[in-house]
DNA sequence: GTGAGATTTAGAACTATTCCAAATAGAACT
DNA sequence: AGTTCTATTTGGAATAGTTCTAAATCTCAC
C-alpha cells in the first residue's frame, strides 16, 4: 500500500479539520486493498486481522468519516447492509443476480450529461447513480484488468 | 379507485397461483392512491384507516407479494426503510436532498438503450435503475401534472 | 507536562424486517 | 350446508444492521 494513498487521506481529513488516526488509515487501506464492495462487518473482519482491538463502532465511525470526506462511496441497493467502495472516477454498479456480486463499470463522460439531460427544468442533480441488474458472464481476462 | 386496477391485481395474483385477498387489494390501492414512495410503516398507517385490524406483518407480506407479481417496485437508496412504488412505465428517481422527497422522472425510451450500451461485453443487464440526487425547485405547474 | 477537544471503545438501544406457530378464511368437493 | 385442505393472516418473538451513549484514551497546542 503506497504512502500516496495515506497521504491523500491525511490531506482530505485535515481539510475537514479531522485527524488521521491509525484506525481511519487502516479502514481506508482495507477498502483500497480489496475493492469488492464490502459491508461494514466485512471491513471489520479484515481490519481486525491487523488491529485486533478495533471495535465495530469505530469501523462504522471511520467509514462514515471517509464518506464525509468523499474518499469513499456508500452504496445501497436492495435492503441489506450498506456497502462501501473507494471512490475513483464516476462509475456505475452492475449487480449480478446469480452470485450477488457487484462490479464497477466505468461511465464514459458523455453518458452522464446525456442522462442528466432527461431531467425536466426545475430539477438540479448534483449526482447520478446507475445500477444494472442481471447476469455477468465475465471472462478471466476482464477480471484480471481490475 | 376504478375496478380495473383491482381486476389487474386479481389477474396477476391468479397468474402466480395466489389469491386476491382484501388485504392485498387494499395495500395495492393505497399505493396507487398516493404515489409518494411510502415506507411499509406508512402503508400500514394508511391501510389501517380502512382496515384497522390489519397487522404490520401482513402489510409486509402483501408488499412482498405485490413486488413478486411485478405490480410494485421496491426502492432502496440510502440506508433506511424500503420504499414502494406502483410500477408503471420505466422511470428514474430524483431524490431531493433538502426535503428528503423522491420524485418520479420519466425515462425517454432511447436513453435506456444508450445506458445499456456502455456495458462491456459479458454483462447482460435485465434492468437499469437511475437515481438522481440534488435539489428540486418544482413549480406548482409541475406538481399538478402528476 | 497540562488542558481541551477529538477519537475510540463496549455495550445498550433502536429501527426495519423476518420468522414462527397458531388462528382464520376460502375454495373445492361432497 | 358441511368437511377438508391449503393459503393467508396475525401478534409476538427474534434477528440484522446501525446508531447512540458515556466513559476511557489519545493527541495536539500551549
Amino acid at each position: 500500500m503506497p504512502t500516496t494513498h495515506t497521504d491523500a487521506l491525511s490531506q482530505r481529513l485535515a481539510d475537514s479539520g479531522l485527524r488521521a488516526t491509525p484506525q481511519r488509515e487502516l479502514v481506508y487501506n482495507v477498502l483500497l486493498g480489496k475493492r469488492d464492495h464490502p459491508t461494514a462487518d466485512e471491513v471489520y473482519a479484515r481490519v481486525r486481522a491487523e488491529l485486533p482491538t478495533i471495535s465495530l463502532a469505530t469501523v462504522y465511525n471511520c467509514l462514515e468519516t471517509l464518506v464525509q470526506c468523499s474518499l469513499v462511496r456508500a452504496v445501497n441497493f436492495e435492503r441489506g447492509p450498506t456497502r462501501y467502495c473507494p471512490n475513483l472516477h464516476p462509475h456505475a454498479h452492475f449487480h449480478d443476480e446469480n452470485t450477488g456480486e457487484t462490479y464497477d463499470v466505468d461511465l464514459p463522460p458523455t453518458i452522464l450529461a446525456d442522462i442528466k439531460a432527461i431531467l425536466p427544468s426545475g430539477y438540479d442533480a448534483k449526482s447520478v447513480e446507475v445500477i444494472f441488474r442481471g447476469q455477468a458472464h465475465r471472462t478471466a481476462e476482464v477480471a484480471a484488468g481490475e
